[in-house]
DNA sequence: TTTACTGCAAATTATTTGCACGGTT
DNA sequence: AACCGTGCAAATAATTTGCAGTAAA
């Protein structure tokens, strides 16, 4: 399988499957959608609704990460221009509920209050997280041997698995120091 | 390093944690601590609450891990004899947020509603979780290859790495038939 | 016109916290 | 006596849901 080269775009394939699904264009979905395909790493639902609504600067992308909790955190994300516009709480949770039903998204649970959710990307190779338990900082890694180990494993584990998730809790460099 | 010969069990270390760290020995707390120490996987707040009230059979282990949603799940934990004694939800919640802190316990998510929590063993091998996102099972597995990985890639990560938790999803046996 | 999409506000539900009493040291 | 531990009930806070109006096909 695979042998059909079609190299699109995350944002491309989520807005194909989600009309596949019978779904109608919403823009409060087409906003979220683009956000999500322009961040590299994890949001919170509250991220995404203070992205949309148009907060920080523009185009950015999170790479801070401050969700810590006593982090003061201007931690701005924000959506390209175009997708820009505001999204209520209740949409961004409904959006991003059928984004994991359809394996668009992944939610990732770092052990802080809010869940956080993320594109999940077939043909790139995906990531996983360091979270600084002592700031909240969450930073995505990757390893190859860690993916490959999990590869061989989960052919030998009586579940069908569909997807992995690695956290990594510890002390960042400036909270270590 | 651990020419330190000293085999104490989860249990008695969690004691000795607790002692030196200024606890009395509260009734409800050594409830806790001596079901946790008799169970091997995950547990949820409410399940211990519901296992120290004495719901379930005797001295057994949870190893069901109905949690699904739909499941009904008779799901009966239970705690030894002796240490059975009700303990208040909110003595439950403190308990473990102390057991954590003190690195006795350590929180597993598993994208269902609650969080669950179990003991951590330091010289045994420990495990990680494969969750059926069906019915919400969750089963413990280990694998060596896989600990190796980690433990190669916490020396080349931006972060002092405490604990690492590693979660399968997809659908077990019985939901994939 | 039919059916999906959204926002708003109310409802849920896990987890936390304030306070007063009981148990340990 | 001094202080920790615990239960109870109220308070939080994230996520969900009902309903009514708006927009896409």
């Amino acid at each position: 399988m695979g042998s059909n080269a079609t190299p699109e775009s995350w944002g491309e394939r989520a807005e194909a499957t989600l009309a596949a699904a019978g779904h109608k264009r919403g823009g409060a979905r087409r906003a979220v959608v683009e956000l999500l395909d322009s961040q590299r790493c994890a949001l919170t639902a509250v991220e995404i609704e203070d992205a949309l609504r148009g907060e920080g600067a523009d185009g950015a992308d999170v790479a801070d990460g401050t969700g810590g909790a006593s982090a003061d955190g201007a931690g701005g994300v924000s959506a390209t221009p175009r997708a820009r516009r505001r999204v209520s709480r209740a949409s961004v949770y409904r959006i991003l509920e059928e984004l994991e039903r359809l394996r668009l998204v992944q939610r990732v649970e770092t052990g802080q209050a809010m869940v956080r959710y993320e594109r999940v990307c077939e043909h790139e190779e995906h990531h996983h997280h360091l979270v600084c338990d002592e700031c909240g900082v969450v930073m995505p890694f990757s390893d190859k041997a860690l993916e490959s180990a999990i590869e061989t494993l989960s052919e030998r584990v009586p579940l069908e698995v569909s997807e992995h998730e690695i956290v990594l809790h510890g002390s960042c460099r400036d909270c270590a120091a």
